[in-house]
DNA sequence: GAAATTTGACCAGT
DNA sequence: ACTGGTCAAATTTC
């Protein structure tokens, strides 16, 4: 609706776009390079640029791309429940009909099933070596077995799917037996304020994080300037384990499977735009410039880690609920 | 009893 | 036709 993108500017656009996806390319194969030429110790600051510039570029793309966002929209809310006409709610159909096996078959069938598949959407792979909590609630809503997969896949949405209309849902698959590995696959973006789990908990230390293998509650270090300003709702997936990497797909056909799984961008990369922005149409974010809210952040909270500022705002920005004024959050101090 | 999980069915995309 | 993603009834857990 409310795109901060003209429409007459398809042009410009894509020439942005691809312009930065060449310096993001670049970008990848500096720190590949880099990787490769120096220490795991040394490397860190530069590699920290690095991540820093490959942060700015997925966000300024997600930012771009998100013009026609249509994320997780795509899937059908579970509130529609209207299928066919014929399905006026389950309720009626089973107070009329507690009778018989085979009308519940029709019933069933009628009913089931009804969504849009996703088709387009951000999505982002953190791999971890346990199964740890990222501090959101997550209810399973389904498992299937994978063409290919030892282990079956395991499907969650997040509670506050109907309450708060938040449509973040993940994938966990486990990859390997051992040692133990998990992938777990985002989409979508916590526009819930998940009030119970994010008050209290879950800050975390990246770096510590790489030492121990197996934390899932971690304490926040600000030494990093990398994620300072993770606070409250360390909501990220990406902080949440030990051992993890993390890569964001914008769902090109050629690049988005998982065999194809690029390792380039490590650990705690926090893709910002991924929380950013909004993924239904409830227009919170959308109604800032993208440009003035990433600015703003930047140069109030001093690192390029907007990543983290601009997730709190997202909960500050969920905060407002009826939309409007929305301007009225502010800055870390 | 409410919430979460399990599991078979259904549908969309390829 | 096949596969992956989701739905929703049934079941389990708290």
């Amino acid at each position: 609706m409310e795109s901060s993108w003209p429409e007459n500017l398809p042009s410009h656009r894509k020439k942005v776009i691809d312009e930065l996806l060449r310096g993001q390319e670049i970008a990848k194969k500096l720190k590949f390079v880099m990787s490769k030429s120096t220490g795991d110790d040394g490397s860190m600051s530069a590699e920290n640029l690095v991540r820093e510039i490959m942060n700015s570029f997925n966000s300024t793309l997600s930012i771009l791309n998100g013009g026609g966002y249509d994320d997780d929209v795509s899937q059908t809310p579970a509130t529609t429940k209207v299928c066919s006409p014929l399905w006026d709610g389950r309720k009626s159909s089973e107070d009329s009909g507690e009778s018989s096996k085979s009308t519940a078959t029709v019933k069933v069938k009628d009913r089931r099933g009804c969504y849009k598949r996703r088709r387009s959407s951000h999505s982002w792979t953190n791999e971890t070596s346990t199964l740890t909590d990222d501090g959101h609630a997550w209810r399973k809503y389904g498992q299937k077995m994978i063409l290919n997969a030892k282990f079956p896949r395991n499907y969650y949405r997040c509670t506050h799917k109907f309450d708060q209309h938040c449509q973040a849902t993940k994938q966990v698959q486990r990859v390997e037996e051992e040692p133990p590995l998990y992938r777990t696959t985002y989409h979508g973006y916590h526009t819930c304020k998940n009030l119970l789990k994010a008050s209290d908990q879950f800050v975390l230390d990246p770096i510590d994080h790489f030492h121990t293998d197996s934390s899932t509650l971690m304490s926040f270090n600000n030494s990093s300037n990398h994620h300072q300003m993770m606070t409250n709702k360390q909501n990220h997936p990406f902080f949440t384990t030990s051992f993890q990497s993390i890569k964001q797909e914008y769902y090109n056909k050629e690049d988005n499977d998982m065999p194809g799984y690029d390792p380039t961008i490590h650990n705690n990369q926090a893709l910002s735009s991924d929380y950013l922005l909004p993924t239904d149409d409830h227009d919170r974010i959308s109604t800032f410039d993208h440009g003035d809210l990433i600015s703003g952040v930047n140069s109030s909270c001093t690192t390029s880690s907007h990543s983290l500022d601009i997730d709190s705002i997202m909960a500050e920005s969920v905060g407002f609920g009826d939309g409007g004024d929305v301007l009225g959050f502010e800055f870390c101090g």
